[in-house]
RNA sequence: GCCCGGGUAGCUCAGUUGGUAGAGCACGUGACUGAAAAUCACGGUGUCGGCGGUUCGAAUCCGUCCCCGGGCA
């Protein structure tokens, strides 16, 4: 956490919130990659394994925590540092998001059961506009758009509409984007992996399984789990571990990368060197 | 040395009766509004092992050489 160390080094306490969707579950501490107390050097590390594995986090939820923290931090006349690759919870965060109320369970197993095609012919019917822009092999949004008009009796547009809470325009948000060189950052995404398989995730994921969660729950998707669940019940070599898991990671890097590169506003710095000096990139971040 | 099987995209492999190639994955680019470490969309991938020959035309047929498996000596 070398980002925490330069804002302390500037003078000012710091608090370090996560905005990383797979290191907010307290089950993932190998696998998420969380800091370790030694990383964390004594400064406050929020959000960072606070939720529990069965519980999914959605992006509202931990924009909602967020907020929180932020609050928190000001109040104390600390500088909150957020710190993630998960870029719809940051956007949740700044611009809001719809105000769509929680979803009636029954309608949520209903829809996540059936399969894909059902779902399209279903959304053709019940939400026109939705299945003539969501791609008819995307499976998470036609869910959703399905779950939305089902439960509300309103389409997820008509929601989207009236975007809420969020933040952006109360803060002064100081934002850099870190663009590693392809082949270096696919380079420490293995590994990154290698180490992970080295240092417990094994084990980790050993007592996740023993949990017996519902597999479709967003702790059960992070990277590795399922290649090490194959591990265990013996359908896969360690090799073909290390070889998937390398692979979801630097797929998963790539994802990040468009998402970073393109999506948040052109004013956030975009920093493609791979030397830069930390300190003097806060200090620079934080002038007035 | 002989007998089989095989050499086609970065990888694993398809390729009908000869009409100069295509899937998955990788890779690249992009999308992304309550599961986002998720879910998708689009796109090149190429001396078809080499050299000859037959043919209007060869990944495909013939010869030869090379390489990789397996078997027999």
């Amino acid at each position: 956490m070398q980002l925490a160390l330069a804002s302390v080094a500037l003078g000012r306490q710091a608090v370090v919130i996560n905005a990383d969707s797979a290191q907010v579950y307290r089950d993932l501490r190998v696998l998420s990659a969380r800091p370790s107390p030694e990383d964390m050097r004594g400064v406050d590390h929020r959000l960072f394994g606070r939720w529990d594995g069965a519980m999914a986090c959605s992006a509202a939820d931990w924009a909602a925590a967020a907020r929180c923290e932020i609050e928190a931090a000001h109040a104390l006349g600390k500088l909150p540092v957020l710190v993630g690759g998960t870029g719809l919870y940051i956007r949740t965060l700044l611009d809001g998001i719809a105000p769509v109320p929680a979803i009636d369970p029954a309608v949520r197993e209903i829809v996540r059961a059936l399969p894909q095609e059902r779902r399209v012919v279903a959304l053709r019917s019940e939400d026109p506009s939705a299945a003539e822009r969501i791609a008819p092999g995307d499976s998470t949004r036609t869910a959703r758009a399905l779950e939305v008009v089902r439960s509300t009796g309103q389409t997820l547009a008509d929601w989207q509409r009236n975007i809420s809470g969020g933040i952006g325009d109360a803060v002064d948000l100081r934002a850099v984007i870190l663009l590693p060189e392809r082949s270096e950052l696919y380079r420490r995404c293995d590994l990154r992996f290698a180490a992970m398989l080295q240092s417990g995730a094994v084990e980790e994921v050993d007592a996740l399984l023993a949990r017996k969660l519902d597999p479709e729950l967003p702790v059960m998707r992070a990277i590795g789990v399922r290649q090490i669940a194959a591990l265990l019940s013996g359908e896969y070599l360690r090799c073909t571990v290390l070889a998937e898991g390398q692979q979801a990671t630097r797929n998963y890097a790539k994802r990040q990368y468009t998402w970073f590169r393109n999506q948040p506003p052109p004013g956030w710095i975009r920093m493609e060197e791979d030397n830069y000096d930390t300190r003097a990139l806060f200090a620079s971040l934080l002038q007035d």
